[in-house]
DNA sequence: CGAGATGTTCGGCT
DNA sequence: AAGCCGAACATCTC
């Protein structure tokens, strides 16, 4: 599930438990979500202390605890951020399990392409510090949208909505989200944008940003009702612009709904 | 039972 | 040689 906004939404789940000390930490260490990251130091470093505050960036989120611990999370595919009731016991795909004593702070990931990161130190670790401008910032201008579709001259459209050093937080139904709403064609190869194609695609990217971290990423809910979102989902979804049926191809590996009437 | 799923990374090819 | 493509990862659901 986890784009942009869905993040922002799982973000804040754990949001329960800020101020609050974490008694108990249990983890899969085995698990793949946790490859490169040192599990011991992990459980030993979040033991103990509270959970003081939280951020997200595109799919990334950093929770700070005292003690100087940082917890990094990515949840991948399929992983979630949830809260549950004391006397609650960790199933299967629950990797990482918080316990405090009002509640505890779940984070599950049953295909396991999440990622799991651990930090102790002053400030933000390495690994989030990397991280592009994000969409909804000041540096994320029209004019370093159009010098990346220079530098990916060749690459479709499509796939280079999906690069993180560019659109942090776009995974794939905000791609074609962003493309709909842009009225381009998700084959088309970056070269062959227009300077004022590229203009209409960056506003969009903006635009699908905040409405959907509006919607989703504030309660969980849907984006609005005239979305592609709700049509992509369907084998035969229909355009909410003007009805036709969607097409539906992979592109650069991955899934892609556009209507082939209004998007050029 | 096979296919596909809202992501990233790696190895190989051009 | 940078940049692109497809496969792999692990599990569940349709």
């Amino acid at each position: 599930m986890p784009e942009l906004a869905e993040v922002e939404f799982f973000r804040k789940q754990w949001d329960a438990g800020l101020g609050q000390k974490v008694e108990r930490v249990e983890l899969h260490a085995a698990k793949r979500i946790f490859r490169g990251t040192d599990t011991k130091a992990l459980k030993s470093g979040l033991k103990g202390p509270r959970l003081l505050g939280s951020r997200a960036h595109g799919k990334r989120m950093l929770f700070r605890f005292s003690s100087a611990g940082w917890l990094g999370i990515h949840l991948g595919m399929s992983g979630r951020l949830r809260v549950e009731r004391p006397g609650y016991v960790p199933s299967r795909h629950d990797h990482l399990v918080l316990f405090q004593r009002k509640q505890i702070l779940v984070l599950s990931d049953p295909r396991l392409f999440g990622r799991v990161h651990f930090h102790r130190g002053k400030s933000t670790p390495w690994w989030w510090n990397d991280a592009a401008p994000a969409i909804a910032s000041k540096e994320f201008t029209a004019e370093r949208v159009a010098s990346f579709m220079r530098r990916r001259s060749r690459l479709a459209v499509k796939s280079a909505l999906l690069d993180q050093q560019m659109f942090p937080g776009v995974g794939n139904w905000m791609a074609d989200e962003i493309l709909w709403r842009a009225r381009i064609d998700p084959r088309r190869l970056c070269a062959s944008l227009k300077p004022k194609e590229i203009r209409t695609l960056w506003r969009s990217a903006q635009l699908v940003c905040e409405v959907a971290v509006g919607s989703i990423g504030a309660s969980g809910g849907d984006p609005p009702a005239k979305w592609l979102f709700h049509q992509r989902w369907k084998s035969k979804g229909n355009c909410p612009r003007d009805g036709e049926l969607l097409e539906k191809a992979a592109i650069g590996g991955r899934t892609t709904r556009w209507c082939a009437a209004c998007q050029h």
